[in-house]
RNA sequence: UGCCCCCUCGUCCAAUGGCUAGGACCCCGGUCUUUGGAUCCGGUAAUGGUGGUUCGAAUCCACCGGGGGCAACCA
């Protein structure tokens, strides 16, 4: 459906990998993947980096690994490996193979085993305050652990004791011994394996003695053959612990890792704490309301994983840390939504017209197009018309200013498909407030062209009262009133920032007859509104629709310099 | 405060020591239009600063300034 030919624009990393395959650094084809956590939801900045990993194995005509980095039993569970598969098909991509960091705990004991008979990693009986103390600050170095100096015998036993469960959460850890003064904190004998006496969500109780991510993380791409490990710019530290430990283990060819600057949306949170706080606290309906950014939401609100990838290929991959307009993303939804959606007709906020030459009882077939003349799609359906009709409130002025092109009293519009009307008459209720409006139509206007030539300035949308199914919208605007709610000033809370209009439900919407039998999930452009997905939350005869985005309206803008 | 990374139109991304610093989004005009949509045409707008190397610097070097990351038994 989708025609876009999708060829991602280059940038360092592709022109990185292109070199490495045109000098067969790794003699064989590159290997990526895909490494997160099972421990929330995927979100849009998931998406740039499925994107990239899956995108260049597909471009380089290599390989991708799903690999689950499960070595943290107590905030990991099977419904969030289930959702991040689920949102990386729902973006189109494949994995080559599916792995788990926790499969990987026998081998990374034997390589932790080889460290310590090398002398370069030893168990630490510390207390956690203790070897934080004693690993210094910026500034100052940090002092040796007492127990730095065990022999390699004992370093072993106490190693297989860990494993072996013998000893409580805490107890002991297992440390390499690098540099205790070394200018990068990370490599101040980073803690590689802690006992936990949790169950973890595919070992149960089977296993107590879990890596931690920098051991864990290089060695498990070693493992797997990985040519390519690309992460986010606050791992940049990190890469010397990976190359001290691929080094160190043995492997030939190691991964090279490389970071890039992950995606900051405007107007978005991602943290998992964030995120928890919104859905526990209610200030969403869950993981999946349509205001998040999370895949399982952006998927809700009616967009399609086509708009996310190439929304992510125009971000581009770089170096600098950055941020990107809500705009931009705007314009990846309206741009593939304009392209294969179909065009119908509703009333947001209707008003009733009642056409005062036009036969009580009668009705019309008009033939009305589901999509312009510039969408290469075919097909259109039959819409009535009748004596009685509602059109959008905005839509009429009474005192209208300059440049307004819609009804007014005594102006003639264009019903689209429909007829040239002409308003005659004003109704309102005891308050003054306009309850209805009486117009004439031109019977040879049928179609929306005037035999005599004539032109109307504006087409307005419009359904048939007696036609018209009620539904419900929900209109969705940015959660947050601010671009960066996780920038804030010491001390405010996010949720001060929280936009108390970022939901507006219309009950008494009227949309044309036809959509009733259309399945949840369908997507349409209501016209000169936006683009809509029908809800879940739908009932039939109870329609819901979610706004996806609106279309751009330069009236609007027009409007607001007034 | 130590180490590391980064700094090009308002925003995102290019320019790999060499043509007038280019593209996209936004914005502003105009064209066209049975969606104030879309399309098409045009426009505004940038190399953080100072020195240096060089025939030639956004690109290399130095210093200054600004932004970000790192002191979890999280990832």
């Amino acid at each position: 459906m989708c025609v876009s030919t999708e060829t991602p624009r280059r940038d360092f990393i592709r022109d990185m990998v292109a070199a490495d395959q045109a000098s067969n650094k790794f003699g064989r084809p590159i290997c990526t993947r895909f490494p997160p956590e099972p421990n929330g939801f995927p979100h849009i900045g998931h998406a740039k980096s499925i994107c990239l990993n899956f995108g260049l194995a597909r471009e380089f005509g290599g390989r991708i690994h799903l690999r689950f980095d499960d070595t943290n039993p107590f905030t990991e569970d099977i419904r969030f490996v289930e959702a991040i598969k689920r949102d990386i098909r729902w973006l189109g991509f494949e994995w080559d193979a599916e792995y788990y960091a926790s499969d990987y705990f026998e081998q990374l004991y034997d390589i932790a085993v080889k460290l310590v008979e090398k002398g370069k990693a030893y168990v630490d009986s510390e207390t956690e305050d203790e070897v934080r103390e004693h690993r210094g600050t910026v500034t100052t170095p940090g002092t040796p652990s007492t127990y730095r100096d065990r022999s390699v015998v004992e370093n072993l036993d106490l190693l297989a004791r860990m494993k072996a469960g013998e000893f409580p959460d805490g107890a002991h850890v297992l440390r390499a011994k690098i540099d205790l003064a070394h200018h990068n904190m990370i490599m101040r004998d980073p803690i590689l394996m802690r006992v936990a006496h949790a169950t973890h969500y595919r070992r149960g109780d089977t296993w107590c003695l879990y890596p931690l991510y920098d051991f864990a993380h290089g060695l498990s791409d070693a493992i797997e053959g990985i040519t390519h490990s690309l992460c986010t710019l606050e791992f940049k530290d990190n890469k010397e612990i990976y190359d001290w430990l691929v080094t160190e283990a043995g492997f030939e060819k190691p991964p090279e890792q490389t970071e890039f600057a992950r995606l900051v949306l405007d107007y978005t949170v991602v943290s998992k704490r964030k995120l928890l706080k919104l859905v526990n606290d209610g200030h969403v309906s869950g993981w999946d309301d349509p205001r998040l950014h999370t895949l399982s939401g952006i998927r809700r609100r009616g967009v399609t994983p086509e708009a996310i990838r190439a929304f992510c290929d125009s971000v581009g991959i770089a170096r600098k840390p950055a941020r990107t307009e809500m705009a931009a993303y705007e314009h990846a939804v309206r741009n593939d939504l304009n392209m294969r959606v179909p065009r119908v007709l509703c009333v947001t906020r209707p008003l009733r017209v009642v056409i005062t030459n036009y036969p009580e009882g009668e009705v019309d077939e008009l033939d009305a197009s589901y999509y312009p003349h510039d969408v290469p799609l075919e097909g259109s359906r039959k819409i009535p018309f009748s004596r009685e009709l509602y059109i959008e409130r905005d839509d009429f002025m009474e005192d209208p200013p300059r440049k307004f092109f819609r009804l007014a009293p005594g102006r003639e519009v264009r019903l689209r498909y429909g007829y040239f009307i002409t308003c005659t008459d004003v109704v309102k209720d005891a308050a003054g407030n306009v309850v209805e409006l009486h117009c004439t139509y031109d019977p040879a206007t049928r179609g929306g062209n005037a035999p005599d030539g004539r032109k109307v300035q504006g087409t307005i949308h419009w359904v048939s009262a007696a036609h018209a199914v009620d539904c419900e919208l929900r209109l969705y605007d940015t959660l947050f009133n601010v671009p960066d709610p996780d920038g804030l000033p010491e001390g405010q809370d996010f949720t001060s920032v929280l936009n108390p209009n970022s939901l507006i439900v219309l009950k008494g919407a009227k949309v044309e007859p036809g959509v009733a039998a259309d399945p949840v999930g369908t997507r349409y452009q209501f016209e000169r509104t936006g683009y809509f997905i029908s809800d879940e939350d739908s009932r039939p005869g109870a329609l819901v629709f979610n706004r996806t985005v609106t279309l751009r309206d330069s009236w609007a803008k027009e409007a607001a310099k007034s």
